[in-house]
DNA sequence: GCATATGTAAACATCT
DNA sequence: CAGATGTTTACATATG
């Protein structure tokens, strides 16, 4: 099982490019855009030649260590030790997670951070209508990025823990109520209005069996219906 | 064919 | 009591 979403003969200098940059529009503000911060501008500026799998960690940067995303360096290491480890968060070296995940999804705690001039928020004046997107979405060409403010009846191509997983991200203190995680999910991915309720008992089955996360007393003095709430098992 | 990951449904218990 | 939440089990499907 490799640790990325790694394209045919693509580098990995060039997938952890390609992954940054996406995160650069989608996630701007996550710990692992932070994390890889550092260390894509040593790929994007040609320093990193491919040579350096025995590099210090140093070069990703100390905010992996501080989020699941600390598998992209386990992942370096060639040893079983981490083996019971990674199994936790095989999620999250999936596919799904780095699949298209660039510049489709709008950070909406971000959008008062004014974007830069040409890349004008294309989605925001997208309304869902069906009827004009049922063609986009069923027609959509497997290369081209999943929208999820477009692709309003596409299923989005990502695991429930990974839906979780962003949703957790996304916020402040990387922890959320059930229900916030609900809403974060309805908010961002429009398909779930739509869609069957049954996707709720997935993401409360995800987060039961998933071991990268991990229920928390709720903070004293939390208006919230919820009994607890989930964060990410740091590492 | 097998192991694993994932999705879905369902039942049940507990909590608000 | 109703609804939300959490846990567990079972089954189906996809993938390596």
């Amino acid at each position: 099982m490799t640790a990325l979403c790694k394209l045919p003969e693509e580098s990995d200098a060039s997938m952890r490019a390609r992954l940054f940059t996406s995160l650069s529009q989608s996630f701007p503000h996550s710990q692992l855009y932070k994390a890889l911060h550092g260390e894509a501008d040593l790929v994007l500026n040609g320093a990193d030649n491919g040579d350096s799998e025995d590099d210090d960690d140093s070069l990703y940067g100390d905010h992996l260590s501080n989020s699941c995303f600390a598998s992209l360096r386990m992942d370096r290491r060639d040893s079983d030790d981490f083996d019971d480890d990674l199994r936790s968060l095989e999620w999250l070296q999936s596919e799904d997670l780095l699949k298209n995940i660039g510049g489709e999804i709008l950070d909406r705690e971000d959008s008062d951070n004014s974007p830069g001039p040409g890349e004008q928020k294309e989605n925001e004046d997208v309304k869902p209508d069906l009827t004009l997107l049922q063609g986009v979405v069923t027609q959509q060409p497997p290369h081209l990025p999943y929208m999820p403010q477009k692709h309003v009846n596409s299923k989005p191509p990502y695991s429930f823990s990974c839906l979780i997983f962003m949703a957790v991200e996304a916020s402040p203190q990387k922890r959320l109520p059930v229900k916030d995680i609900y809403n974060w999910i309805l908010t961002q991915f429009p398909y779930f209005q739509n869609a069957p309720t049954g996707w709720k008992n997935s993401v409360r089955h995800n987060l039961s069996l998933n071991k990268c996360f991990k229920k928390v007393e709720k903070d004293k003095g939390q208006v919230s219906c919820c009994v607890v709430s989930v964060v990410l098992l740091l590492l």
